[in-house]
Formats: structure tokens, sequence, C-alpha cells
DNA sequence: GCTTCATGTGATGACATATAACATTTAAGT
DNA sequence: ACTTAAATGTTATATGTCATCACATGAAGC
């Protein structure tokens, strides 16, 4: 049985190899995002966070943006589930209702996870096939399928045009443009 | 007469003082974050760019954010400027559309400045009263005035609902998740 | 047991932010 | 004109980051 010593309250490792640092620089990141955001994240902070050398964090993750890619592929399964869970029963508009009030509270509740998501450029190119990549096209699927039950003519577009207000709407709202997005939503929710 | 040689071509300045270096400072960084963005901008590529010493340009920004406020003013000033042109005559609500179209052309002109200015988080806190605020909540104006006189009551949320949408096709367009908001945006202008 | 591979360390180079002390003009007051 | 203050630019420096290197350690398979 391996002696695994929490780094964060002990300050020093019993064991050389951490356990899973991996995981836990995750955690870490996610934690850290979830407060001050990704600007100021910092791997060295982070490897400071761990207990381990800064330069041990580069055999886990390429450099700073691939972490934060994997943070935020972690921010869109998250945010996958909570779109299924919101679109589980129902009819197809009430489902499409319920999606979109949990689109809004799962940003307002993780904004800064929610704008690393999306407004880091982090997801590339068309031909590339990131996991990145295929996490955030999963979150979409939800919302593409019940737009498409409920109007199957130029689904892809409706539900674009509707992905726009939701997205616009959380990122307004989380740069202190707009203070209550539900409110505006109640508005379009006719649609 | 002063002999100001351009920094850029020179190599070397003949004055000691530059001219107007916030304003060239200000300049290149409107030119390399047109092409590179605003993430891997820095003071001392600007500073360079400019032919002076790094710390020469905290004689006139204070930081590297107050730099990028001041540019992000400045596209917010740029913004009004062509919103304002696009519903300059046409009744309410053809006004209402062009300013719809000219609102994605420039965001699509201008991702990375767009960018800067809505999602870096710049715009402070609800108490404050910087020029990029004033320069933001100008840019919001015409909007709300063409939607006030189409849409007298609930006009703040009916605003605040169109700019949402325009807002996220923008910023989906900017972060490669959609293609064609334009295409997006004809489905909507029958609000 | 021995080897091999994954993982962590320490040192380092290139670069950035920001500040401080000092230099040079310009401008203002008298 | 002369003096002085203010603005603006320079050099040097402290601190911090990213990323890479050679090297150390331990775990797993043979």
């Amino acid at each position: 049985m391996k002696q695994i010593v929490d780094a964060k309250t002990s300050g020093s490792r019993k064991t050389y190899h951490h356990g899973d640092l991996r995981k836990e620089l995750l955690d870490a990141a996610l934690m850290e995002i979830a407060t001050h955001g990704a600007q100021g994240l910092s791997m060295a902070s982070l490897a400071r966070r761990a207990g381990v050398a800064q330069s041990a964090s580069y055999r886990h993750f390429s450099n700073r943006e691939d972490l934060l890619a994997a943070v935020a592929t972690e921010g869109f399964v998250r945010f996958t589930e909570m779109l299924l869970e919101a679109a589980s029963n129902g009819d197809d508009v009430t489902a499409l209702k319920r999606m979109a009030i949990a689109y809004l509270a799962f940003g307002e509740k993780n904004v800064e996870l929610y704008r690393l998501m999306f407004a880091s450029g982090l997801v590339p190119g068309a031909g590339s096939d990131s996991a990145l990549k295929r996490a955030a096209t999963s979150s979409f699927q939800p919302l593409l399928e019940r737009v498409t039950a409920s109007n199957p003519e130029s689904s892809l577009i409706s539900a674009h045009v509707r992905w726009g207000q939701l997205h616009g709407l959380v990122m307004l709202k989380a740069d202190g443009f707009i203070h209550d997005p539900t409110e505006a939503l109640m508005g379009v929710l006719s649609f």
C-alpha cells in the first residue's frame, strides 16, 4: 500500500512519485480557474500547489495550452451531462426550454470555466480531431436533436440560432454587460 | 519644426523624445491584435516596434491591462460609429436589420479586437466610470433606441435578447463553432 | 534480479512585467 | 534669459513565467 501524503497539507511528499499528478493538476486547475479565471493560471503555481517541481507538470501536459485544453474538455463533458439531464424527459418543446434554462445556469455557475471552454480559441481547426473538439461537438448534439425533432427543416440553422442566443446571453452576463440573462431568456422562450 | 524620424524605418530616433509615443503604441497594438490577437501581445514587443525602451511604455499606460483597455475603448468607438452609420436611415425595422448585419460584419472583420472588447473581463464593475465602460455603453445605445422605437414595452429586455443573439453568433463564429453567422441571422431577422 | 520506462528534480535560457534611479527635453514662471 | 518643474525616455534590475535539458528515482515486466 502506497503512502501518499496530501502534498497540500504536508508540504512534502513521502514518496518520490506522486500517485496521480495529472489528476491533481487538473483538479487544481479547475479550482483555480473557478475562482480566479484561466488568465492568471500558471503552470508554476499549479505545481507548487501539488507540491512538485515546476517541470513535473510537463510530464503530463506538453504545455500550458495543452493543460487548458484538458480542463476545457472536462468542462464540456460536465456541460453535456447537465444538458442531457435537463432534456431527459418531457416533450421536445419543454425539453428545449429546460435545456435553455440549464444552459444559462451552467454558464452562471461556471463563468470562468465556460469562458475557457468557448472563448479561448482552443477548439482547433476543422481538420483536427482532438478530445476537446469531440467533447465540444457532443455538447451541441442534445440541442441539435431536440431542435431537429420539433423543426425538421433547417434544423441546423435553427439550432445555431438558439445556441447563439444562449451563448450570447451567458457571455454578456459573464462580462458584466447584462445582469439577468434568464429574464431575457423568458422573452425568447416562445420561439 | 521637429525632426521626427519614423522609428520603424530608421531604427533609431533623432530626437530624444518620440513625438507621440502613446498613439504609436496604440496603433501598433491595434495592428498586432488584428493579426495575432491580444493574448500574445507584449508591452516589450510594442516598445521594440516603436523603437523605444520597454520601460517607456509605462509612461503612457500604467500596465498591460491598461493598454488593452485603451485598445478596447478605441474598438468600441469604431464599433459605435459603424452601428450608427448602419442605422442612419430607413424606418426602425429596416434600421435594426441593417444594424444586425453590420454588427456581424464588424465581428467578422475584427475578430480579435471584438474578442478583446467583450471577452476579456476588462469592462469593470458597476460602480466605476472608466472610458472603456462609457464607450461600451455608447455602443449599446443605437440598438436600444431602435428597439425601443419599435417595441416600447420591455424594450430593455428585447434589446438584451437581440444583443445576446448577435454577440453569441459573432463569438461562436470567432471561435470556430459555426461558420456562417449571417445565414443564422437570416433565420431570426423576422423577430 | 535486471532492465526499461514513466515520472519527478534541479538547473537553465529566453522572455515578460513592472519598478527605480537617472538623463534629457520641453514648458512655465518670473 | 534664467531657473525650475514636469513630462518623457533610458539603463539596470528584481521577480516571475514557460519550456527544455540532463539526471535521479522508483515501478513494472521479464
